[in-house]
DNA sequence: TTATAAAGGCGACATCGTCGCATTACTTAG
DNA sequence: CTAAGTAATGCGACGATGTCGCCTTTATAA
């Protein structure tokens, strides 16, 4: 299952890589120049999550929302940091404030997924 | 808008106290022995929620998760404490932990919602 | 240039949560 | 106790989301 490089992967990375923030499929076909269909995108997102290029964060609308894994922890395959979604510009962005908790006896964590909602410093 | 009794809330009620979990509508909707609509259920845990009575829980696989309010912040805007999901038994819990963090000048938070994932005690 | 298989387009599907509207039933005033 | 007022419910429908199957297209290497 070798990767191949097509039009479609170079211009999701590239939404990504210039918004800076977490974006939704529908936030990126908004975005994009050339017409690239749903399916399609959510399969060029997960690739990119399977092979850690990016990182996936459900916020409390329910829709996933993929950033660029930057810094992030690649062996652990985690992201411990939070994530602050505006509800007024409705951004997404990773904070590098990092989570920390503790759970009880013989509980083993997989996954991370922290979401603060609230308004950024921009909109307030 | 004063609240009525009726025996839809009761039962609903009751079945997130015996599950001492979070649950979401099916779940209960599966457990509830009445035959409830889902549209119902649905708004009687929004009401639940309004009334600070239960609080809303979003977790990886995008969908909502009610709990009753036990020691809750006594503002009911926010639950600050996390929240695991057993990938095998399914079962969302209400951890003690509490959630702590650190945001960025002028970034003002609403809500929290916090959801780690993996292998509970019992499950491993 | 050609064979191989990864990637894309398209349609379909299941799920989730909400809404509008007509009906039911809880509450309270009388 | 009865009846009016209105909160709550049932039902159908809707939009949004994410995935899958199938066939076609295309990137890559032999
Ligand atoms: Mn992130
Ligand atoms: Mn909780
Ligand atoms: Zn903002
Ligand atoms: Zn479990």
């Amino acid at each position: 299952m070798k990767r191949r490089n097509t039009p479609t992967k170079e211009a999701v990375l590239n939404i990504l890589t210039e918004s800076g923030k977490a974006m939704s499929q529908d936030a990126i076909e908004r975005k994009i120049a050339i017409d690239i269909n749903r399916a399609t995108i959510y399969r060029v997102l997960n690739r990119f999550c399977d092979d850690g290029v990016l990182h996936k964060v459900v916020a409390e609308d329910g829709k996933q929302y993929f950033a660029l894994c930057n810094g992030c922890d690649e062996t652990h395959q985690k992201h411990q940091h939070f994530h602050f979604k505006c509800k007024v510009c409705e951004t997404i962005e990773c904070l590098p404030s990092e989570v920390n908790f503790s759970i009880p006896e013989g509980y083993l964590v997989e996954n991370v997924n922290c979401v603060l909602t609230g308004v950024c410093d921009t909109c307030s």
